[in-house]
RNA sequence: CGGGGCAUAGCGCAGCCUGGUAGCGCAUCUGGUUUGGGACCAGAGGGUCGCAAGUUCGAAUCUUGCUGCCCCGACCA
């Protein structure tokens, strides 16, 4: 992508109603635009970022047998009286009336709707297990919005059901799901800690929150360092297989939110472990047998010929707070730090100045970058240097490759590492082929 | 939902107390000089002062109502 034909507005002061890093880097960084509290358009730049991390949760959750769908976002209020939540679920609910008087809502979630596609459906326990999801706009008319993407009002979440015929089987749905998240956070660079959750009124132990650490979090956390190392389960891992070991070392070390904190058990982990820190919820997953299926009526027939509930879990990745959850966790003074794996472009080609001999240096290293599937973002706008620089490293892009009339009198464009501020001059050619390989292995 | 605050050019702000020609910095446009870490000089364009009503000869400024937004706290992907 040219820079000069494309539309990346960048701030250079710092809008006032942003307090966090993330929620400022976002809006100076061309990403995001408020259009209301809590509601936001993604400019190009961001939306970038929002479809390559929607990519890696579709991959992990394909891998781990779950299938996609797409539900919409307004929904019947009939679906919520059937499952008792249309007057339970309060004024985060927002209720809309369309003209013809009917009651219609902007889905807050999803578990009606699956169930009742499920119901209309599904007969037998041969068909299970299954876990549909989809990765679609919800919205929680929240008290108040803050924090830019990170608490906004509508959202995109990726919510993923299974159903089950029984909790036996139903837990290693759950362990799928539990597994699948340690290598999506994974593979955004992250380190995810699962925390036991509050299961609210269904008990058992089967939910878990998967916390970022970060300075700026929402909630308080205590944590076993141990649990910082563990190993992250592999790409072939099998999915079929027993996986209860992976969720036992991940669930010994002690790890809890404020809310299911234990002082006793926190104190036996030995002063030398404990960590306690600040943390941003990114997904919470859920087991809660059968209280849509049972006032639903989502039922299939047993071996022994008996219709019996089915037994659900639920599972929610928030893909819009991720966004600003990675950059709270990747940034310095001067912007933001992409991982390679979600960066809105990998390289920048920066043109030092454009109609001289670099011109030509720039198009044949940007053809050759875009040909093996490197994506450059090419500033060839014909503005200062001081202000090229400043902002590839506001937008944070891994790699900066900077091409002028200086280094060329030797043949050499100079290659910047943005994480690691690392630079070195090298050919066009193996710069390319540094650039081609690191994109290779990084993304 | 309780408490506090803000609304004036695209962005950041001053002006309001004490009513009288709407201003500054940045950004934008034009010309020139510059050009490897957010340049300089000169000039230009851009405003129903959030909306509505009231007081007044006259309202950005005073009064009332409304709307929007932000911050702190209790609640949530």
């Amino acid at each position: 992508m040219r820079l000069s034909r494309y539309f990346l507005p960048i701030l250079k002061e710092t809008p006032k109603e942003a307090e966090i890093v993330s929620h400022r880097l976002m809006l100076r960084a061309g990403m995001l635009r408020q259009q209301s509290a809590g509601i936001y358009a993604w400019l190009p730049l961001g939306y970038r970022v929002l479809m390559k991390i929607q990519r890696i949760v579709e991959e992990e959750q394909n891998r781990a047998g779950a299938v996609e769908l797409l539900m919409p976002t307004i929904q019947s209020a009939d679906l919520w009286r059937e499952s008792g939540r249309y007057e339970a679920y309060g004024k985060e609910m927002l209720r809309i009336t369309d003209r013809h008087e009917r009651d219609m809502l902007f889905g807050p979630t999803n578990e009606e709707m699956i169930t009742d596609i499920f119901r209309s459906y599904v007969r037998s326990y041969k068909d299970l297990p299954l876990n549909l999801y989809h990765i679609q706009w919800k919205f929680r008319d929240e008290v108040r919005p803050r924090f830019g993407v990170m608490r906004g009002r509508e959202f995109l979440m990726k919510d993923a059901y299974s159903f089950d015929l029984d909790q036996e089987s139903a837990r290693h749905a759950y362990n799928r799901m539990f597994v699948a998240y340690l290598r999506t956070f994974d593979r955004m660079g992250l380190k995810a800690i699962p925390m036991k959750a509050d299961t609210g009124p269904i008990g058992g132990d089967l939910s878990h929150e998967f916390i970022i650490l970060a300075s700026t979090g929402e909630s308080e956390v205590f944590l076993n360092k141990d649990i910082l190392d563990l190993p992250i389960p592999a790409e072939d891992t099998d999915f079929d297989s027993d996986l209860s070991p992976i969720i036992t070392d991940w669930t010994t070390p002690y790890a809890a939110t404020d809310e299911m904190h234990d002082e006793e058990a926190f104190a036996a982990v030995g002063d030398d472990k404990q960590v306690s820190a600040r943390g941003i919820e990114v997904g919470h997953i859920f087991y809660f047998g059968t209280k849509y299926s049972e006032p639903m009526g989502a039922k299939v027939t047993n071996s022994e010929g008996v219709e019996v509930p089915v037994h659900m879990g639920s599972y929610g990745v928030g893909v819009s707070r991720l966004m600003a959850a990675l950059i709270e966790a990747n940034h310095d003074d001067d912007g933001i730090i992409w991982p390679m794996s979600v960066a809105p472009f990998h390289v920048g080609l920066i043109n030092m100045k454009p109609g001289s001999e670099a011109d030509e240096a720039c198009e044949s290293l940007y053809k050759q970058l875009e040909a093996a599937g490197v994506e450059v973002l090419y500033d060839d706008r014909d503005t200062r240097a001081g202000a090229k620089f400043a902002g590839m490293d506001l937008i944070g892009l891994p790699y900066q490759v900077i091409v002028g009339p200086r280094g060329l009198k030797t043949g050499e464009v100079e290659v910047k590492n943005r994480a690691t501020g690392e630079r070195e001059m090298l050919s066009p050619e193996a710069a390319a082929e540094k650039l081609i390989a690191a994109v290779r292995t990084q993304s």
